[in-house]
DNA sequence: GTGAAAGCGCTAACAG
DNA sequence: CTGTTAGCGCTTTCAC
């Protein structure tokens, strides 16, 4: 591997001038520009990452930290992002908290280590001291679909209580009244967000929330099937129910399934968030979608720009959120009287 | 954030024996090393990973490269790795190669740029040439999934002919004979051999394969949409399909779904490779399995054993294949006659 | 056991 | 415009 050194020689040059020529051509004058991007083409040189993070303090990495890699939203967004990292130069270290907010923060640290240039994170923790800690950090951070309150930080994200609202209202226009609502992970920005959007529809329609018939679904398909289990097992059945995510949704409609509960003869069942080939799942679900890629797009937009552009860099953080798109299915119709 | 420098201050030591403190702990005088601990311990001292990458030549970053990371296959494995290399005090670095072997030999690149202390990699590259410039590399490199062959490393796979050829087998044993193959991409090793398993099975049948029944998908969803659409309006068509791979299976059920074929009174189809939430599709699809939490799990474990054992480190490379899984779902039954 | 010294390959003032 | 000079923070011989 020729380093800057040889370069140097090469062209007849000294080293900080092969290392202007590369961070900016324009300060050299044209003739050894071409001697020394000649040299260079010749035998292959590219400048050292390693030796240049050291140098200068920053790297050519970004960091997305998440609380499920293997979560099919996130490999979208994820797809979106290091697509878009890699176009710019980057290389896009990925890191799963696994929902630990201590986690989170140890690999934060170590991001910070490695000098990264950027970080895009769906953060799963939440409070004034880990705001406090955020604020630290000295590179661009975007915070996408979980965001953490009072942070001058840029989010982007859905409109959460959209999304929920959406079916609460569909479900309402169809007549339901007893609609059971399993809520995501305590804590979580979408999971309040979400709930609050059912709670205000329902309030805006007259319509009595039963306190027994909201539950803690922690966002895992498991905990979901578990649920509607112990649900249609009630004398005081809902007559519809609205899962927190994705995977909640076919967790409650594999339970639906193993009940013979048929669906939406029996009972109606829709979803905030999208699933992956929905349309050979059936009954295909009623649900609010969410864009990912556009999510993962514009996260990495933002983050790309933060990091390109020093003067920016400074503006305070913004809100970039989206609006869910309604999508009928067939698992939802009007109650059945019991 | 402390230096080395400040820690060998306050231990009155200098800054190599610190530096020895915390490679080779017993070459340093039990005294000693706890004053230098100490000192560490209390200004939460930790080495800086760039400068010791540049400094030693290796980083504690792993580099991970697939064709294309949004695929729930690859989610769980990379969830597997990111687990076990976070374990043992690594990063990971994900890619995608998109599919395109340029791509891959440029990330192989930049990845080697950043010192990683190994790579896992599902190729899309194959030829000489290709496995030439792979054995320059001079850090451990496990493949899953796909193979390169002749190549002296690790791999990591299914048994691939095992798994159609299960599900040949199965739908011979129904009494199909006109079974249509779905193919995945050209050139990759899971397609050559998926195919051959199918086509041996075939032939140990006695049965003969219409070449027109077997038709180029390239692992592409799309693409199995396409073609189940073409073959449903034939006039000889098949009476049972097999799909190289999930997401074509369920492309395949889509385009079965959109004409309103019945499946599996009017076709069977059968899937190599499992599908997310299997269950609540219908028809349950009838698949060979492989177990990508295991695939992973293997990869890393191999690979960081390599990273740790610098003796292990040029034994050679090994193959570790695991059998795929025959699950029965409610997708095949046997023909009708037309 | 421990320390001195020489880098790893590059960036970033600061002169000229 | 270009070169000189210091490092960035650590690892790694090689002496003592």
């Amino acid at each position: 591997m020729p380093t800057i050194r040889d370069i140097a020689k090469m062209a007849g040059v000294s080293i900080s001038t092969v290392s202007l020529a590369f961070s900016s051509p324009h300060r050299v004058k044209p003739g050894t520009l071409d001697r020394i991007l000649g040299a260079a083409e010749r035998v292959g040189y590219v400048a050292d990452p390693v030796a240049r993070s050291l140098a200068s303090g920053r790297s050519r990495l970004i960091g997305m930290v998440v609380a499920d890699i293997s979560n099919p939203f996130f490999g979208r967004i994820l797809r979106e992002i290091e697509a878009r990292a890699t176009a710019a130069g980057h290389l896009v270290i990925i890191s799963d908290s696994g929902g630990s907010p201590q986690r989170e923060r140890e690999i934060l640290e170590h991001l910070s280590g490695q000098r990264v240039a950027g970080i895009v994170l769906s953060p799963c923790s939440h409070g004034q001291d880990y705001g406090r800690y955020f604020e630290t950090l000295t590179m661009p951070v975007v915070m996408f679909d979980q965001k953490i309150e009072g942070v001058a930080r840029d989010f982007v994200g859905t409109d959460n209580q959209l999304a929920s609202a959406m079916l609460t209202e569909h479900l309402l226009q169809q007549g339901h009244r007893r609609i059971a609502f399993i809520a995501g992970k305590k804590g979580l920005f979408t999971t309040v967000e979400r709930l609050e959007g059912f709670r205000r529809t329902m309030a805006t329609a007259g319509v009595e929330v039963d306190p027994s018939l909201i539950l803690d679904g922690r966002y895992e398909g498991e905990d979901a099937y578990v649920l509607v289990m112990r649900l249609m097992t009630r004398h005081d059945r809902p007559t519809a129910i609205i899962a927190s995510n994705n995977v909640m949704a076919l967790g409650a409609l594999q339970a639906l399934n193993d009940l013979g509960v048929k669906c939406p003869a029996r009972i109606s069942l829709a979803s905030i968030d999208d699933v992956p080939w929905a349309n050979v799942i059936s009954p295909r679900l009623t649900c609010s979608v969410q864009d990912a890629t556009l999510l993962g797009r514009l996260a990495a937009e933002r983050l790309l720009a933060r990091i390109g552009d020093p003067g920016f860099r400074e503006s305070p953080g913004e809100d970039l959120v989206i609006a869910p798109r309604f999508r009928l299915g067939n698992s939802c119709s009007p109650p059945v009287e019991a």
